[in-house]
DNA sequence: GTTGAGCGTT
């Protein structure tokens, strides 16, 4: 019964999705259920989580039945305090399928009923790296290593982002009236100083190691001085399976399986 | 165990 997002989709075609925003990561679907179940008919809820940790993500969907009673509760759950934090409840920008909504509902479907649904025979192999690029953007919103990708590309609009929540930290918007129309009233000023610097100079040096100190193999040099217990007999051979699964073959795959003779006795190639 | 911009699953 209150289990949402068990199922799956269950039906989003005549529901109105509102993304609630702000809630804690402890919030769960059923903690919110009775709390928008209150202004209307809730037909389903779902919170994102990771796919690492299954972590709630800090934001989730709530569907409505009718569109009145998701306004409703948009405007009267829009700043309440949930487990101690304000949450902010508004219509769906985005469907499922990366689909227009409006007002949460989507206005736009696959057109994938037309013709035969086989696939075209395009590409093949691009399956995960859709999924998994936007997770790792997704998941890499703050703990540590989000400075060591900062780091990596120089900082963008990201930095933009984080600032400019902070100073629209204005719980002034909340709590009156819906004009959130405001928010891209913001003039567009700067659009080509988004990094300054030449587009052409800029010198694709993926090799950026400005502290040499870094072996090349870390792994290779173990702490000659660290070292409590000259080895680990229970993570290098347990049971006498793979004694060394990770140097099994650091260059390339037994020829077997992809060239019968990479580099002898080759005269044909 | 943590964090805090944003838009989603079997």
């Amino acid at each position: 019964m209150s289990h949402f997002g068990r199922s799956g989709p269950p039906d989003i075609a005549d529901t109105y999705s509102l993304l609630v925003l702000n809630i804690t990561f402890r919030t769960t679907a059923d903690d919110l259920f009775p709390l928008f179940d209150k202004y209307g008919k809730v037909v389903d809820i779902f919170i994102p989580k990771d796919r690492r940790t299954g972590e709630s993500r800090g934001f989730a969907f709530v569907r409505y039945k009718y569109a009145d009673e998701a306004s409703k509760a948009v405007d009267r759950l829009d700043g309440r305090m949930v487990d101690g934090r304000e949450i902010t409840v508004q219509f769906a920008k985005y469907g499922p399928n990366a689909e227009r909504i409006q007002k949460g509902r989507i206005i736009e479907t696959s057109p994938r009923s037309k013709s035969s649904r086989s696939r075209s025979p395009s590409r093949r192999s691009r399956h995960r790296d859709d999924y998994k690029d936007k997770d790792y953007r997704r998941r890499s919103r703050s703990r540590s290593y989000d400075r060591n990708e900062r780091d990596r590309y120089r900082g963008r609009d990201r930095d933009s982002r984080r600032r400019s929540r902070s100073r629209s930290a204005s719980p002034d918007r909340k709590g009156r009236g819906r004009g959130r129309h405001d928010d891209e009233r913001h003039s567009r000023s700067r659009s080509r100083s988004v990094d300054s610097r030449s587009p052409a100079r800029h010198s694709p040096s993926p090799k950026r190691s400005p502290s040499p100190k870094r072996s090349i193999s870390p792994q290779k040099s173990a702490s000659p001085k660290k070292s409590p217990r000259r080895e680990s007999p229970d993570n290098r051979s347990r049971d006498g399976k793979s004694p060394t699964p990770r140097s099994v073959s650091p260059r390339g795959r037994p020829d077997a399986s992809r060239s019968p003779s990479p580099r002898n006795s080759n005269g044909d190639e």
